[in-house]
RNA sequence: GCUGUGGUGGUGUAGGGGUUAGCACGGCAGAUUGUGGUUCUGCCAGCCCGGGUUCAAUUCCCGGCCACGGCCCCA
C-alpha cells in the first residue's frame, strides 16, 4: 500500500470493532441490557464529554493528569468522561429530581483515560454500569450485586470470584477503639489506620496506635482480622473476634451478613465468593458494602466489574439520597474473559445469542433486470428475512461462491426462465438441497422455514 | 513511573549488507455464459518512520512511532 505514508493512523489506545466483533459486542450489549431491564433498571445516556469539575470534584485535582481534558472555544474547562458514575449523578441532580424514588439506571458508554494501556486496559474503553438511587441497606445491596451475579452468570462466564466486603466493619472497629475519623490537618488517624492495614503494615499501625495513646493491644486482633479471608464462614469469624474488641459495633457486619444472604436468594451461587473485611478500595466515597469481580484468564488483577455503596450526591446538594449503590463492569475486560474461555474450550459461540438465526438469502438477478426481483426483495425483508441482493453481476457459479461466502444459509437465483414461468428454485447452501418455490413471498417464505 | 520483546503484501509468515524479497491464506479474473465450496492458471498487494555506518541498508547501529507483555497505579 503505496499510500501508506500518508494515512492517518488510529489513535493509541483506541480500537476499531469490524462487523465480526460488532455483532458480539451488540449480543453482549443487548444481554446486559436484558437483565438490567428484568431487575428495573432503566437507561440513560450522558454526554461524552463534561465539564472536568465533576470529576475533580468526585476525585479530586490529581485525576486530570489522567485525563482527556481541553478548553472549547469559550474557554470553559471540559474533559472526555473517564467514568459513568459522576455523570449520572449530574445527571439525576440537575434533571430527575423529581422522579420517584428510588431510581434504577443502567448505562453503557465510552470513556476515556489517558494512561498507559496495558491487556484489557485502553485509553477509550467501554463501561456497562448501572446505580441505585434513593435506597439503603442490605436489600438494596443484594439488589445490585445479584444483577451482577445474574449477567455474568447469563454471559456465561465460568471460573470467577466474587469479592465483597464492607467499609463499615473496618471503620466501625477502627472508631470503636477510639481512632479518629477528622483531623486538624492531613490524613485522619482512621484513614492512616486503613492505609497500614491495607499494606499490611503491621509495624506503622502500631506506631499510630502509639501515637493517638490507644493500647497497642488492639494491633493483633486488627491483624486477624485484615487476615481472614475465606467464604462465607468469614463473618462467624470476624463475629467472634469483634466480640473480644470493648466498644465495637457489629451493625456493619449483621449489614453484610444480611446482604449475603438476600444474595443468595436472589442469584445463583457465583462460582466463588470471598469475604474480605479489610477491602479499602481506597476512595473515601465508598460507605457500605463493596464488591469486584475477578477472573484468573485476565492475569494481572483481573478485576472485570467493581462496585459498591458509596455517597456522592452530597456533592450535588442531595444528601439526603446518599448513599447509592452501583457498580461498573469493564465491557472490554469481560469480552476478553469470555473469548479466552470459548478459546480454551474450542467453542465458536462466545457471547450467547450472538449468532443471527434468522434466515439469509441471497437473491442472484441472473441475466434479468434487476427491476423483476425488487418487489419480492422488500416483501421479504418485510417478512423479517435477511436478503442480501447480488450488486456485481457475477456469472452463477462465481455468485453461488459469493452467497456462501457472505454467510447465507440460502441462494435464489431468478432468471429469464423463471420469470417467465413464475417457479424457481432455493438452494439451501449447507447441502445444496433445491427446494423448488413459486416467486412470490410466501411459497418463499415456506422454503426457508422448511 | 519502571521495564521486557517485537515490527516484511489485507492476514499469518520465510529470508537476509547487493535477491526478479519466497510461501500460505485472502481478494479479483479465467478454465466453466442457469447453480458454489475441489482443482488448475493469471492478476492484486509488502520490508513502520527518521538519522547514522557503508560503494551499497529491508537487513547493522541510534532515535522515534506502533504493537504485545510484566511491575506500580487505577475514580
Amino acid at each position: 500500500m503505496a499510500l501508506r505514508r500518508f494515512m492517518v493512523q488510529r489513535p493509541r489506545g483506541t480500537r476499531d470493532f469490524g462487523p465480526a466483533e460488532m455483532k458480539r459486542r451488540l449480543a453482549f450489549e443487548s444481554l446486559l441490557e436484558e437483565q438490567a431491564r428484568r431487575h428495573g433498571f432503566s437507561r440513560v445516556q450522558t454526554p461524552i464529554f463534561e465539564s472536568l469539575d465533576l470529576f475533580t470534584a468526585k476525585s479530586g485535582p490529581g485525576v486530570v493528569s489522567q485525563l482527556y481534558a481541553f478548553q472549547d472555544k469559550g474557554e470553559r474547562d471540559l474533559t472526555l468522561r473517564p467514568e459513568l458514575t459522576a455523570p449520572v449523578m449530574r445527571m439525576v441532580a440537575e434533571e430527575l429530581r423529581n422522579e420517584t424514588k428510588p431510581l434504577r439506571l443502567s448505562y453503557y458508554g465510552q470513556c476515556f483515560r489517558y494512561e498507559e494501556f496495558k491487556k484489557g486496559r485502553y485509553r477509550e474503553f467501554y463501561q456497562y454500569g448501572v446505580e441505585l438511587i434513593g435506597a439503603t441497606g442490605p436489600l438494596v445491596e443484594a439488589e445490585v450485586i445479584a444483577l451482577a451475579i445474574n449477567m455474568l452468570t447469563e454471559a456465561g462466564l465460568k471460573n470467577w470470584e466474587l469479592r465483597i466486603g464492607h467499609v463499615g466493619v473496618l471503620k466501625q472497629v477502627l472508631s470503636g477503639i477510639g481512632l479518629s475519623d477528622s483531623a486538624e490537618a492531613g490524613e485522619p488517624p482512621l484513614a492512616s489506620a486503613m492505609r497500614f492495614l491495607d499494606k499490611a503494615d503491621f509495624e506503622g499501625l502500631r506506631a499510630l496506635l502509639e501515637s493517638q495513646s490507644i493500647s497497642t493491644d488492639f494491633v493483633a486482633p486488627l491483624q486477624q482480622l485484615s487476615e481472614l479471608k475465606g467464604g462465607e464462614e468469614t463473618i462467624a469469624s470476624a463475629r467472634e473476634l469483634l466480640s473480644t474488641m470493648d466498644g465495637v459495633s457489629l451493625d456493619a457486619l449483621d449489614d453484610l451478613e444480611s446482604t449475603i444472604n438476600s444474595i443468595a436468594q436472589l442469584a445463583p451461587s457465583p462460582p466463588s465468593l470471598s469475604v474480605n473485611l479489610t477491602v479499602a478500595r481506597g476512595l473515601d466515597y465508598y460507605t457500605g458494602t463493596v464488591f469486584e469481580v475477578h477472573v484468573p484468564e485476565l492475569g494481572g488483577e483481573g478485576q472485570v466489574l467493581g462496585g459498591g455503596s458509596y455517597k456522592l450526591l452530597h456533592l450535588f446538594g442531595l444528601a439526603d439520597l446518599d448513599p447509592c449503590c452501583g457498580f461498573g463492569l469493564g465491557f472490554d475486560r469481560v469480552l476478553l474473559a469470555l473469548e479466552a474461555q470459548a478459546a480454551a474450550e474450542g467453542r465458536s459461540e462466545v457471547v450467547p445469542g450472538e449468532d443471527d438465526e434468522t434466515p439469509f438469502l441471497a437473491m442472484i438477478p441472473f441475466n434479468v433486470e434487476t427491476s423483476e426481483v425488487l418487489d419480492l426483495v422488500r416483501e421479504l425483508r418485510q417478512s423479517g428475512i435477511r436478503v442480501e441482493i447480488e450488486l456485481r453481476s457475477r456469472k452463477i457459479g462465481k455468485a453461488m461462491g459469493w452467497a456462501d461466502s457472505i454467510g447465507a444459509g440460502y441462494a435464489l437465483v431468478v432468471g429469464p426462465r423463471d420469470l417467465e414461468q413464475g417457479q424457481a428454485t432455493v438452494k439451501r447452501l449447507s447441502d445444496g438441497e433445491q427446494l423448488p418455490v413459486a416467486l412470490n413471498t410466501e411459497s418463499i417464505l415456506s422454503a426457508l422455514n422448511a
